[in-house]
RNA sequence: GCGGAAUUGGUGAAGUGGUUAACACGCCGGAUUGUGGCUCCGGUAUGCGUGGGUUCGAUUCCCACAUUCCGCCCCA
């Protein structure tokens, strides 16, 4: 037997219909901040996203999914969707005729070569934004604020924990700093974090053996690195989210790990217990784009996963409502009842039934299992006697109440009584 | 890449080195010859993740691999 690669998953039934109303919520949200779809390959040039110093052989090697392809080609499916969007920027020079920033939204698979575990699968969704062509915090706080607002049009209850980096002066101003100050209590860390110190420090600061530890939590904070453009534009930030009422907490230890983030950076967590883990982030990346080869160009981005949050919504307990009854069954027996049988059903369904009949010649006591296995509102039974006056048989499945139907009346009835 | 636990039908699961692998749900059929859902009766794994090995005999013991869950690494 052929079974599913390890990390993959099939999604069908209830799984399927909760994730299509999650779709629905993402798209009704972006369509009201004004951020327009867009869909980029899932194999890139590996360059992409392996890319500039520091990122190769000795240092961090990133977990993707690499192979070569017959051309030769080194291919990487995309592990995250900033990156794509990012060359599609720069490959259609958008950038030649900005009147307005770039606001996109997607919505799709991503891959990364890891082991499985909670919450981490090697093929899985995420939905994120990019804004491209602001440096203003305008829109630092427009993506937040799509973020947070759709978490809680999901019923989850969140809090946006936010830092900031600083610009590229800070930023290496605190990093030195960093490493000045954990070199000396290398002994106390823990082999990784030894480690780290050297490949990416910033990542120390959140070490699951060594984050508790005096030593990290008297580490120095990237607040105290900043200069006065960052730090101002910092308050500003924090200003404009408690005008728009969107909760935050400060989190002088969160940190990304890539050079080119600079200015905010947020991460989204829930109280909800046994989900110890963010189901999105984000930040600004005024780096990227010209280290892509494009021109120096802000920008800021979210992405969240999509199977955590659909984690955390089942934790949670939240309803998604779905359509899981069908609205009208429709039973008979004869094959000139069948075939009378076929007719209804399509009208009933060009009028916005959802309907359902037998395909297996079940036989009536068939028929009403299936239908109340598909919860059916009313069945409608047919018989030939009274299709001779052009009738059939309408049961409430409520109410058990039964009443025949001329068919020409039946899509009035059926209205009126729904 | 490293470590821990697991894998029995459509589903949840019990179980044993040796004739027919419990039980429950579901499903199919019948009692009930065109109005079901309750009840009763019957059927439903030629097989115990895959491949090897030990053994007279393996679902059970051993090894490898796969997948799942959990943790590390990584987290874009």
């Amino acid at each position: 037997m052929i079974t599913k690669q390890k990390g993959t998953y099939d999604i069908y039934g209830e799984e399927a219909k909760k994730r299509l109303y999650v779709n629905d919520i993402i798209k009704g949200i972006c369509e009201k901040y004004n951020y327009t779809y867009i869909e980029t390959p899932v194999f890139e040039a590996t360059e992409l996203f392996h890319r500039g110093v520091g990122e190769t052989s000795d240092v961090v090697k990133k977990e993707t999914y690499d192979f070569v392809d017959r051309g030769e080609r080194s291919i990487t499916l995309r592990p995250e969707g900033t990156a794509g969007v990012v060359r599609w920027f720069i490959e259609n020079k958008l950038y030649g005729n900005m009147t307005e920033p770039v606001k996109v939204y997607y919505n799709e698979k991503m891959y990364r070569y890891e082991r499985p575990q909670s919450g981490r699968n090697r093929e899985f969704t995420q939905f994120g934004v990019e804004l491209i062509g602001s440096d203003d915090v305008m829109a630092d706080v427009d993506v937040i604020s799509l973020a947070y607002q759709t978490y809680t049009l999901l019923g989850l209850d969140t809090k946006i924990k936010i830092n900031t980096l600083g610009d590229n002066e800070s930023r290496l101003k605190y990093k030195d700093a960093l490493i000045k100050y954990l070199e000396p209590h290398m002994d106390e860390l823990c082999e990784d974090c030894k480690e780290r110190i050297s490949k990416n420090p910033l990542r120390v600061l959140d070490c699951k053996i060594d984050g508790e530890k005096d030593i990290i939590k008297g580490a120095p904070i990237t607040l105290d690195y900043l200069n006065e453009d960052s730090l101002n534009r910092y308050n500003k930030l924090k200003d404009y989210l408690d005008l728009l009422e969107i909760p935050y907490e400060e989190d002088p230890r969160l940190v990304r790990g890539l050079d080119y983030y600079n200015h905010t950076v947020f991460e989204i967590y829930t109280d909800i217990e046994g989900v110890n883990f963010a189901l999105g982030g984000g930040g600004r990346y005024n780096g990227l784009i010209k280290e892509l080869d494009g021109p120096e160009m802000p920008a800021v981005g979210f992405a969240m996963g999509y199977d955590r949050t659909m984690i955390a919504i089942d934790a949670a307990g939240v309803n998604i409502p779905y359509k899981k009854d069908i609205d009208v069954y429709v039973m008979y027996v004869s094959d000139s009842e069948k075939e009378t049988a076929s007719y209804i059903v399509q009208n009933l369904r060009l009028n916005g039934f959802t309907t359902e009949t037998d395909y297996l010649n079940k036989g009536l006591k068939g028929e009403f299992k299936s239908a109340d296995r598909f919860n059916a509102k009313f069945l409608i039974i047919l018989n030939d006697k009274d299709l001779e006056s052009n009738e059939v048989n309408v049961k409430d499945n409520v109410t058990k109440e039964e009443e025949k139907v001329n068919i020409n009346d039946l899509i009035d009835y059926l209205d009126m009584h729904d």
